[in-house]
DNA sequence: TTTTGTGAAGGAATTCACAGCA
DNA sequence: TGCTGTGAATTCCTTCACAAAA
């Protein structure tokens, strides 16, 4: 199956936004689809999806095209995005409280099972959701008992660092970080960056060479 | 100055990085940085933070490193981060409004002078930070009369192209894109995703390589 | 035929290693 | 001496072009 060591990084990126049209196209009952025409959804070029898809087998038929059902199940498969999983989150600020009750996170087996604060005003109020906001204090007992095992941090970013060092020592093993600040973790804790500044900073250059 | 072709997208990308540490040394008083500290504080090699550096000129001082204020107006002056931005958000859903509120943006010179939504029971109300939610057909009015040079669409993926060809029809040349769909610009609008989704299915890659 | 799967070629980005300057 | 700036070497990723298979 998987020749799993030296998959590329970008490859896992697009995977994910493989399955994006993918689900689209399967709900609107189509069955085939070409890399040709996958590649164009995403903005990539065909022989990249082809090759990306490669690292992880024969999933196409040669003079067909790829089943749309069976490629996105092994997509899903080979994320690991075909079961639930289990999230926390720790500062329940404005971002905070609009990513737990994100529908987009449910609706691909994301659950938040617990939402954390350190603010005494907003411990113990129980949010749409049906989460009642603990203590930092409670962050590893509970990660424990409800077998979490993603942690998502909305704090602020000097604090950030702390708190990753709290989820790191209850047994998380990866961080879905929202502070604009790196965070360190050992290797065998993984950490990915949502910085939006970054991506205005990004635009902004672009807008600046013009303008 | 600058050989301002053929800049890897990637060192624009680092260059916000690097800036963020720089901030909070340069209000700490520190003076100086040398390369291998800011490589350690981003997480990347030295070398590759002078070569970003060295794409745009000669900030350091051989022997004795980088002044941090020079660099980071350098920095700032590069990215077209040293002046006010003028935004709008389409989508006023849990996450738009946590977008408005953020303090990150206006921190950064981002201000948010429109929200938009084509939801009834929406336009009209009044946020926090003092915007009043206008319908979806002012998009263009509103665009021109404010001089508003980025859009930030947040609303449901199904409706984010046609969101996006609206902006575009105003005469908006950047746009960031929090809905978990590729949408199509033409060249001269520069797009930016932003997709949680994405990020929490490489973690659930890596998680699943381990469990 | 048609379209996938894949070595080989090409290109882009990073790292190396040292020259150049304070 | 010490650290930056930078061509050369290397690694990594993408594209090409065609053989293989339906």
């Amino acid at each position: 199956m998987a020749k799993s060591s030296k998959i590329p990084d970008p490859t896992i990126e697009r995977l994910a936004q493989y399955s994006r049209p993918l689900e689209v196209l399967l709900k609107n009952g189509a069955l085939l689809i070409l890399s040709e025409k996958l590649a164009e959804l995403c903005g990539v070029s065909p022989a990249q999806v082809r090759k990306d898809l490669a690292y992880f087998g024969e999933f196409g038929i040669r003079g067909v095209g790829y089943d749309i059902r069976a490629l996105l199940q092994e997509i899903k498969h080979i994320l690991a995005t075909d079961r639930e999983w289990t999230l926390c989150i720790v500062g329940m600020g404005n971002l905070g409280r609009a990513l737990v009750e994100n529908e987009n996170f449910q609706r691909r087996g994301y659950n938040f099972v617990a939402v954390f604060d350190s603010d005494p005003k907003k411990i113990g109020k129980t949010l749409p959701c049906g989460l009642t906001i603990e203590p930092a204090n409670k962050i590893r007992e509970l990660i424990r008992k409800l077998g979490i095992t993603i942690g998502v941090i909305s704090t602020p970013p000097f604090e950030a660092q702390r708190v990753a060092n709290l989820l790191i020592d209850s047994g998380i093993k990866a961080i879905l970080n929202f502070a604009p600040t790196r965070i360190r973790t050992p290797d065998n804790c993984a950490v990915e960056n949502v910085d939006f500044t970054v991506k205005l900073e990004n635009l902004a250059y672009h807008l600046g060479k013009i303008s």
